[in-house]
DNA sequence: ATGAAAGCGCTAACAT
DNA sequence: ATGTTAGCGCTTTCAT
């Protein structure tokens, strides 16, 4: 039988008959052949890959989330190309994408929450799908996560004022991520709704890392007016203060109750528990996958859906409890 | 000019004159050219991709270990294909090298400490270089990274017998791996080494999980003699005893010492701070980039390296104190 | 329904 | 030193 014939059964042409059909695929067991790819690739044009860049590797909120984008595209039969070296160098992200575009990706989920704007000219130009979170750009290349922070940010200070607190700090992450700003903000709108103030020393900018949640806890602290609760821009800032707190002497939730925002795998099992904000990684990676298939898969032009939403959700454990009586 | 040219000039050929490669160069430049990896991939036979299998995702140490190994590699101009899908099933872990075999790897580090036996015939039938980790084959397209436990758990040893323990537990990983095995044999041989006596009930199989650290503890302490000091197969389970410790309402170090293994990134900030045996990533990463590049890189037949080493060592930090006064 | 043939973008052998 | 050409393994017309 001839080439062409192997290659239309594998590609499940209907144009040739079963009974052939059958014997190719018996061959195929026989003689242990695969295609290649990369010869695949060359004619068609297309890749079956993905490219995921996140920034960050070092905070396991990231890690988690590939695990779970590859998870996702190696189940619809895509690779995945992850690039997670430091975003911050300018060639190095240049030659992240280079490795992208080289590769032919089909399409690339941009996580880094913030500082998208340098790659996006990059890879518009060479018209591939994108797919931001928290970024809206007016192209219809480009999909939209958008991430529903005020469900957990409100549950997490209502639980707190529940809880009879109302001296509520707020650990930020970095001002030039478009999403701890977004945090900031559904925080002070929900200290607002819940009609308590936010004291401004209590707003303290972090950097999203354990260092950075120690040094914020160490700066609240030598305040002269102290907070009965902190809300952290994201887990590891918590995780952080809950070292600091340990390090001081003190004790959470005991003399400060600590939220967490992300839920990564480890705030199950910090001491205590941490209470915290989920923000799932499946959840997130899912939306990103959904919005390239998609646009990978419908021509050019096609009216695709290119908003997804991800939301929040409040986890209560061990780390948020009644205020200590006022002294 | 012609193709053959500009190819020459891309891959350095020493066959082209100074100036056309600089015209040549200024045209890649304008024209904002890059090469083509799939077409290059299908006549050189060479994909520049090397393939990464590892077990148990949501251990961090295989994230922080795959993060090393990518970054050695694209520093190198090679792209990783991660394989971190549950090893366990026969079906996933067969389409997994078939991922690899489709793209042409030009090798596999199998990291999977212990569990490496199925993946070897599947690779080694094609032929591709592979590097395993404690576990030798005599096979010159196969490399081994030997682990060298003994400095790292003998250190852990001492250092509990010079704070005045003897009653030492271990709780050992899963009997099917075989890094498991080894490390429990260290362990009783740096307890033989300081003179002291292993207690069988004390050495129990966990799984290597935060949950089996929990439920490893707990058999411990239902034990009518307890020992005061545990060191545990890996972080994650010691990390699980730190939890249960904590809700049994006992405290670390005063009464139970706990001393991990890997050093995840973590360790340094549990609660409290947890004295460990590093098995550094980078070094693990690079010793198997190393194994897999020579192999590459050299034709089959070259004598090679085919062992290469890889140390432990105790990093001292707050989970371990002198026992508390025998009652 | 099947086969023959062209061509995807590149490299390498061969020619000049 | 440069250009011409064949062919890597596949998909996709175009014939039959």
């Amino acid at each position: 039988m001839s080439i062409a014939t192997v290659s239309r059964t594998i590609n499940a042409s209907p144009a040739v008959s079963e009974k052939l059909a059958k014997r190719v695929w018996q061959a195929i067991e026989e003689l242990n052949y695969f295609p290649n790819t990369h010869a695949r690739s060359l004619v068609s044009g297309r890749s079956r890959i993905l490219g995921i860049i996140v920034e960050n590797i070092t905070n396991p909120f990231f890690p988690e989330l590939i695990s779970s984008f590859e998870e996702i595209a190696v189940a619809h039969g895509y690779e995945i190309l992850v690039s997670s070296t430091n975003i911050n160098s300018p060639s190095q992200l240049t030659s992240c994408v280079r490795r992208m575009l080289e590769r032919k990706v089909e399409g690339v989920a941009v996580l880094t929450f913030g500082s998208e704007e340098s790659v996006l000219d990059q890879l518009s130009v060479h018209n591939i799908p994108m797919v931001l979170a928290e970024f809206h750009v007016e192209d219809p290349k480009i999909s939209t996560i958008l991430l529903d922070y005020s469900a957990g940010i409100h549950a997490a200070v209502n639980h707190l004022a529940e809880l009879g607190h109302s001296r509520i700090a707020f650990l930020a992450g970095p001002k030039e991520l478009h999403s701890a700003t977004t945090r900031l903000e559904n925080f002070e709108q929900s200290m607002a709704d819940a009609g308590l103030t936010v004291e401004k020393p209590w707003v303290i900018r972090c950097d999203h890392t354990l260092k950075g949640g120690v040094a914020g806890f160490a700066k609240l602290w030598a305040l002269p007016e102290r907070p009965t609760a902190v809300i952290c821009s994201n887990d590891m800032t918590a995780i952080g203060v809950l070292r600091a707190v340990y390090m001081a002497g003190l004790r959470v939730p005991e003399d400060l109750s600590v939220i967490g925002l992300d839920d990564i795998d480890f705030a199950e099992f910090t001491l205590p528990p941490l209470t915290t904000i989920r923000l799932s990684r499946v959840d997130l990676a899912k939306a990103a996958f959904d919005a390239l298939q998609l646009q990978a898969e419908n021509g050019a032009g096609a009216v695709i859906q290119r908003e997804f939403l991800v939301s929040t959700s409040l986890v209560v454990r061990n780390s948020t409890a009644k205020p200590a009586a006022r002294e």
